[in-house]
RNA sequence: GUGGCCUUAGCUCAACCGGCAGAGCAGCGGACUGUGGAUCCGCAGGUUACGGGUUCGACCCCCGUAGGCCACCCCA
């Protein structure tokens, strides 16, 4: 009925809800920097190539979900929206030559991604995302520490029930064997396979694994798993990285089944769910390790491993958890006056608190001192600044609103007073 | 992208078989002209998502579109 709406798949975030997502962010600020790792913003939007060529032709991401931006120009080149930051934030590695830098480095961006895909309850054309990569490492312990940071995040912002899935999916010397051994396994059977499934066959036997066709439940559990097809190297390393989240105390569940959905994976994948979740199509949060990203991006070969978690997630999850999100603290003081016309001496009070760092409000609309007060009451302000024909003496009453009770100041003093009551408001 | 369910005031929801579109909450105002959260009273708020069709008559039945939700594909 409105002449305009959000677009599809898009919302506002009204201030309650926006302060939720302060709150993520900062939590995820904080851990990230207490980890090693250092904030950065990457452009919303990069060369379609960017994404192309990092997350994979034939992903679902590129294929059907890429935000295309039309082209402003024939000579112009094509960009697209950021799906995810890790492509972008790789490209920024090679970009500004961060192989000179200490290695690893540990980058984090918190922001905005965006998918053209159908809206549903947690699924948005527009979501927020917290990503951490560790760029340069190759060893198993910066995975497990990546791991654990993730877990960490949850923790922090409230969600007790979180699954970590782990699985590893090999690298160039194992996995090609690996999918051969599905391929014929799955081949053997191609009568049973549903129709996309045989099509997947083709392009990515892997994906064969993560499907949620009742038809396949039966001939994925017997399908050859890659734990007993890695490498030695891989092997080796899986084995390391669950030693390390062992050690940590970090839960997890072996999960031969998971499979990323992007090109740029090798070895080390890993999601985390809402425990009793896992297997849904609404993963909380997902990484690995890419370490062959950097090379394809046009930088030298560099192992790099990073997660992306979603933040809309954890928020539809802690309202249904009934978990309050913390609303911003209510103005100090609010000032009122007794004139409803005379919004100068008003804002003049307001302006001098403010100048003293307090928090102050006043009340603007030429309302009766009662109405006034009834505002500043639901706003849950802790005082009220009354002014009125005790201005003359340099003086206003100072309302304490919770106690119900009020005294006069004297102007030259409101500040001080104000502070000194604020304080003792806190601590009583 | 596929299939299904849904859409009435800012919010939550009523409206018999197709027969005058209503309530609570929120908002604004009055009771109360310099003293607040309570109470009472009032005001405002609608092209019943939008467009078409059937009918004497449509919130109600039919078609289309948009949006939301659910299950998929897939991901956060």
């Amino acid at each position: 009925m409105p002449p305009y709406r959000a677009p599809r798949g898009t919302r506002d975030l009204l201030p309650e809800v926006r302060a939720g997502l302060s709150r993520l962010e900062s939590i995820a600020r904080s851990l990230a920097a207490r980890y090693g790792y250092r904030e950065m913003e990457i452009p919303l939007f990069e060369q379609t190539s960017v994404f192309e060529r990092g997350i994979g032709e034939a992903t679902d991401v590129v294929e059907k979900e890429l935000f295309r931006l039309a082209p402003r120009t024939e000579e112009s080149e094509a960009w697209a929206l950021r799906p995810e930051a890790t492509a972008g934030v790789v490209r920024a590695y090679v970009q500004h030559g961060l192989h000179t830098w200490p290695q690893p480095v540990k980058l984090t961006v918190v922001g905005p991604m965006f998918r053209y895909d159908r809206p549903q309850a947690g699924r948005y054309r527009q979501f927020w995302q917290f990503d951490a990569e560790a760029i340069g490492d190759p060893g198993p312990a910066v995975d497990a520490e990546i791991v654990e940071l993730g877990y960490r995040f949850y923790v922090e912002a409230g969600l007790e029930d979180v699954q970590v899935l782990l699985n590893s999916i090999g690298d160039g010397a194992c996995r090609p064997a690996y999918l051969a051994t599905l391929k014929t396994y799955f081949g053997r059977h191609d009568a049973q396979l549903p129709d996309l499934e045989r099509r997947r066959l083709e392009t990515n036997p892997l994906r064969l694994l993560d499907s949620k066709d009742p038809a396949m439940t039966a001939l994925i559990a017997a399908a050859p798993k890659i734990f007993d097809h890695l490498c030695e190297a891989c092997a080796a390393h899986f084995a390391a990285v669950r030693a390390h989240l062992d050690a940590m105390g970090v839960p997890y569940r072996l999960e031969p089944t998971l499979v990323r959905g992007l090109d740029y994976y090798t070895r080390t994948a890993f999601e985390y769910y809402r425990r009793g979740a896992e297997g849904q199509q609404q993963a909380l949060g997902g990484g690995g390790r890419y370490d062959g990203l950097v090379e394809l991006l046009g930088g030298r070969p560099t192992p790099g491993i990073g997660f992306a978690l979603g933040l809309d997630r954890v928020l539809l999850w802690l309202d249904e958890s009934g978990v309050a999100a913390t609303s911003e603290p209510p103005p100090l003081a609010v000032v009122v006056g007794a004139d409803p016309a005379d919004t100068v001496a008003r804002l003049r009070v307001a302006s001098l608190l403010r100048a003293e760092g307090l928090s102050a409000r006043s009340e603007l609309a030429p309302r009766k001192l009662g109405r006034q007060l009834e505002a500043a009451s639901k706003e849950h302000a802790h005082f009220a600044v009354i002014i009125g024909d005790e201005l003359a003496d340099g003086n206003v009453q100072l309302k304490d609103l919770d106690a119900g009770t009020q005294r006069l100041v004297p102007l030259a003093d409101l500040a001080r007073e104000l502070a000194r009551a604020a304080k003792s408001h806190h601590h009583g």
